[in-house]
DNA sequence: TAGTCACAGTAACATTTGTCACATGGACTT
DNA sequence: AAGTCCATGTGACAAATGTTACTGTGACTA
């Protein structure tokens, strides 16, 4: 095996070998910075992205700028909407960020669509991603349609603690604001009430979280 | 061609012959009345439904008993998240109620599951499902996080009067607030500055669109 | 050291939305 | 006609959120 195919079987351990070997000799492998804008609203999907390493941000985008969160990308995930929209010749509907420099495999269209039927492992991995996304998507809705400001930004700093696996959290309110489509001066507002009922300790550009 | 496979194949046109064969003679034939429950969330889903004839709401449970419409499901169309799920022994996250009688199909999971595999025309029905709900719900998403309720009540009636195909819309005050998560006085209050703006005509129990 | 900048805190106010209370008016029943 | 629903209209107020304006503070730099 090559170091490649290794890497790949590492991250996508239910790859059979001779889809890791048809990844592997098929697709490109790319890196992407922190910051870097992979896929944007409107643009044309040619290929889908498997992620190695990093992480990437996923969200809809407003129509005056406004970044609305709807999921994280990690290593041995892939872009559900790429997989979807790719079947037909479709443009993006959403924006996708890198946030911690990325590793990834990206795949031509035309591929994916003949693996889908010649690889179980990969037409089980396609449908388990429409799966979670599809249920991470709704649990967003649930979030914005019944929940008030202070339960969502919770539930956002937990979410983003999971993501990045630590209690501590590197976001200014200015960009928590960004992506809960609110204004810094009530994230702020909210993150005192809740540092007063001992949720969270607050420091300059971090958040420990204390749940 | 018995009568069903007639209807299925004008229901289903790019269905293959020999897929609606196979849908013949392996799935039962089932009729729903207006105000039945479907599926509900928790439930276990079994089985697929395909609608024949009818309306299907399939919306979202808040903790309180609120729901949050998602979308429609009409003649020609399958329920998307039921075809998801299908594909791990999973509960139903949402609720679907029917609003016109409504005549199905229903398809047992381990078909499904032979079947994209072995027909070329359900795999691309099923794919072409799950991107049209995907982007629906990214509407959705849109609506809610990006504007307010005046506006989410425009989209609201515009997509009802096209799910309805007419101009007149039989809806209370109080069944468009549950809808959208709101409270009837709210509902009342936009729909009168709407009037007079001259965007709609209220009647009792009917608004009619003049947009 | 002084200046600058980004981040955070906060008071005051505006706006939107939710809630309560009550009125009106049509449709239907008795 | 009187009574009873139900849908709707509306004023008054409460609560949540958005906005404006200003302050303080630590970090960095000229």
């Amino acid at each position: 095996m090559s170091e490649a195919e290794i890497t790949l079987k590492k991250v996508f351990p239910n790859f059979s070998n001779e889809l890791i070997q048809e990844i592997e000799s098929n697709s490109n492998f790319q890196s992407f910075k922190a910051g870097d804008v992979i896929m944007r609203t409107g643009q044309y999907i040619k290929s889908t992205i498997l992620i190695l390493k990093g992480q990437i941000k996923i969200y809809r985008e407003g129509e005056d700028g406004e970044e609305f969160l709807m999921y994280y990308l990690q290593p041995g995930q892939a872009c559900a909407i790429s997989l979807i929209c790719a079947a037909k010749n479709q443009t993006s509907q959403i924006t996708a960020k890198v946030v911690e420099d990325v590793e990834a495999v990206t795949i031509p269209l035309a591929l994916m669509d003949k693996w889908m039927m010649n690889h179980r492992s990969w037409y089980e991995f396609v449908i388990y991603t429409y799966r979670t996304r599809f249920e991470e998507v709704l649990e967003v809705i649930d979030n914005i349609a019944f929940r008030a400001m202070d339960e969502r930004l919770e539930f956002y700093l937990k979410r983003h603690a999971k993501a990045c696996g630590c209690k501590e959290i590197n976001l200014s309110h200015q960009e928590i604001a960004l992506e809960l489509n609110t204004s810094r001066e009530v994230v702020s507002r909210l993150l005192k009430k809740m540092e007063q009922r001992g949720l969270v300790n607050l420091h300059r550009n971090q958040i420990e979280l204390l749940m």
